[in-house]
DNA sequence: TCGTGTGAAGACGTTCACAGCT
DNA sequence: AGCTGTGAACGTCTTCACACGA
């Protein structure tokens, strides 16, 4: 993990949803909110909140509460929503396609510049809009368009093999949804997304 | 959370990469490993391995190392692999049927056997195999079909009441792909996955 | 000697409780 | 009075280090 900030990965997960609820609460008009409020509405303790937002600074004003707007505006530069990033997908199969056709994404302020696959015949028939190119150019391309963050969705046999690469070419934070743990250099960061693990744990903790 | 088990939820998450590394291992004909090896596959420290696999009782030898098959049931077991578990999705829009296409879930011992959507004809155009039906069906369905296990991919301001129907309904799980953060009795438990947040995340750790 | 199982130590994350500002 | 900011207490998770069995 990058040592250039002391904040956790998990605040930053919190600092997200914080966002997320105080757009809600903008829309509404309001225009400050106390750390119980947005506490409740996130769905943690109000002591955790009033510690996580202090990793941006103060912003709280004692006995009234948290400016939204400002509050918003800081959350946005933390999390670098100021700009569109560009991100390339790899292995655009059932999973990898089905998250290009998936707008969710762009919406949070990310881009899909391109798209790779072994096999760019059986995914140019699934009818994407993006760019597709085959995995020979991955490198090509890269060289080309400096792009530092990637979606991984290639079969478990291959994950280790694209992620060199791709390391390799520069890019520097790869979201797994493959369910292969990857081994990086210890500057590169990997989230691990596993849909199935997640629903194996549900299904563990249900009665 | 369910007082049940007393395995705490992340030692579940890795038992499950345990579980996929086992399965490469046997692949390989491999009969007996090592805490070591299988913690360098799973990308975790030794000791924590062996203190996971405890909580499954003891299964090493100590000087050789674990069975692997007879750790890979024991692991099934804990982790409700023994059977195909019924699942049903609601919200088919782009994530929804997205999901939808994507057919890890089966792969991994789950069946989506419905999908539900406020929208069903736009739902329908989508052209997906499994049975479809209005969300109006929902307390019908789940009478007829009792399922524990619901994916949930609508937008953010109905994901609260979706979910009070779902748990009314007697679902006991829900796999939360809103970003909205549910509120839900107690021995119901959510498991959220909130994509654009794990891109932001990495976004964040980038440099 | 090799590798498990485990108490003890350490790191990390969360909650409490209250001083101090508005 | 209301609410933030924060040290201190608490709890949980991870790693260490070593006794003991094969």
């Amino acid at each position: 993990m990058s040592e250039k900030s002391a904040i956790p990965k998990k605040v930053i997960y919190r600092l997200s949803t914080y966002y997320r609820c105080l757009q809600r609460l903008a829309e509404n008009g309001l225009e400050t909110v106390s750390s119980g409020t947005l506490a409740k509405a996130a769905g943690v303790n109000s002591s955790q909140l009033r510690k996580d937002i202090t990793y941006l600074g103060q912003w709280g004003t004692r006995g009234l509460g948290y400016p939204v707007e400002t509050l918003m505006s800081a959350l946005r530069e933390v999390l670098r929503q100021e700009k569109l990033q560009p991100v390339i997908l790899v292995g655009a199969g059932n999973l990898g396609s089905a998250l290009l056709r998936y707008q969710g994404f762009q919406k949070e302020g990310f881009e899909v510049v391109a798209a790779f696959d072994s096999d760019i015949e059986s995914a140019r028939k699934r009818g994407l809009e993006i760019p597709l190119y085959s995995d020979d150019e991955l490198d090509d391309f890269l060289q080309k368009n400096p792009v530092r963050l990637a979606i991984l969705c290639v079969p478990a046999e291959f994950a280790q093999g694209v992620t060199n690469r791709l390391v390799r070419a520069g890019v520097q934070g790869i979201l797994n949804f493959s369910p292969a743990v990857l081994e990086v250099p210890k500057d590169i960061v990997v989230n691990r997304v596993d849909l199935a693990s997640e629903l194996e744990n549900l299904s563990f903790f249900i009665r």
